[in-house]
DNA sequence: AAGTGGTCTAGACCACGTC
DNA sequence: ACGTGGTCTAGACCACTTT
């Protein structure tokens, strides 16, 4: 058995600790599979019933995928069901085929009072700010501007992004080994100002969607914080409540 | 043993489905306890441990709430933490207390194409439109234009609804026999029109957060169709992602 | 003390994927 | 044939609530 922590836990909930812990450090890599259940139980000493309900619990948070007959693996941004896990904007009569990224721009800067506050770092620290543009099937939808802390994302810069075809954090899973799991949005209506209105096509004062969304990995560490403004004449911000 | 269904499916699923036929049926109702899990058991004739599956199924649906040592209810929209279930309008700086609802309005009308389409009900069948103000803290922030079956909601009329102080689905709850299970949003940012810029205090052509829901009971069926026009100067929609 | 859900175990068999 | 996760069972003990 597994000593008893201070405070107490379950004990299926202590090794769904010990496996976070794995995934957190690496052991297990995106898109891998992880030991099988009976080894699991052998190296936690524990029965496969208790590994199973932690594996349920982080199935559930979508953080491991589990296939039948082959394994359990190691949930990947690089996964296409992936693609409209945090993105809920979908057109109104076209298909739902996933946007194009296109990288506007990408430079350095001080973190802010709302900046440092957001990705939980001290204001002055270092940040990369990304601004880029979301087109579906041409026709450009969405302008983000995207706060990266600097010492997490070195060597970022705008080349990098438009070298990459796939999805952003597809990128930031590959290049900087970080796994996004958890986001929250706060969503207003604002007018357009001038800046925003040659990329989305709008003449000032249109009514957009303000989207922003802070961006959790392990840990609930906040790696990103984004700011999206959204042209919702041929889409929509689609949400289930359950 | 529970007879093989002809399209097959796991025990503890065959044993939900019984479940919810007997949510559906209303021998179980919002607030009860339903039965021990020995004696769904007994009644099933399966083990413990197999109910058990179904009743996590249907707790991870905010369908059944369990409490330990007591037992397991049918969740109810009577239950105070249900109220933000549906609503996710959050205060920039307030606390969170609940809004008042004003029922402003309502009247009878033949179902448009819209309308049948969304409620599932035949162009012409009888439905009840009710208009209504949410108010946070004395501020009114959303005006709603609700769509409902008039076969389900037969006798709702503007003096019941001013003479309830819940919810309304709380009010459905009790008076309908009603229990929202599901919803699906979708959310634009429009322009204030002059019919609203009394009732939310703003000018014409101020933004809005256009949100449309479309509200599920037992069985998936649609039983309500609603666009609120969100006020969100003061407030935002706040959407957790998962 | 008795009854409820919550946890944990051990073992059996099934369904799926690979070799 | 073998290994994986998926289902099902039976029984034990724990934690919480009520009597």
């Amino acid at each position: 058995m597994i000593p008893e922590a201070p405070t107490f836990s379950p004990l299926y909930r202590q090794i769904k600790d010990l496996m976070m812990q794995a995934l957190e450090a690496g052991e297990w890599r995106p898109g891998q599979v992880i030991p099988s259940e009976q080894e699991l139980a052998a190296r936690f000493n524990v029965s496969q019933g208790t590994v199973r309900k932690a594996v349920d619990e982080m199935a559930a948070e979508n953080l491991l995928v589990r296939k039948q007959g082959k394994g359990t693996f190691v949930a990947s941004h690089h996964d296409p069901r992936a693609f409209f896990r945090f993105l809920r904007l979908v057109p109104l009569n076209a298909d739902i085929t996933p946007p194009a990224s296109v990288p506007l721009d990408c430079w350095r800067a001080k973190a802010g009072q709302e900046a440092s506050r957001m990705l939980d770092i001290k204001p002055g620290d270092p940040i990369i700010i990304v601004r880029r543009l979301l087109k579906f099937s041409g026709q450009p939808v969405v302008v983000d501007e995207i706060y990266l802390p600097g010492e997490i994302f070195q060597g970022l810069t705008l080349e990098v992004l438009q070298s990459w075809s796939g999805s952003l954090y597809s990128l930031f899973e590959t290049r900087f080994g970080l796994r996004m799991i958890r986001a929250q949005e706060r969503i207003r209506a604002v007018a357009a100002d001038r800046s925003v209105c040659d990329a989305l096509g709008v003449t000032e004062g249109h009514p957009l969607l303000s989207v922003e969304r802070v961006t959790y990995t392990y840990g609930d560490k906040p790696v990103e914080w984004r700011r999206g403004l959204y042209l919702t004449d041929e889409h929509y911000y689609l949400n289930e409540l359950n």
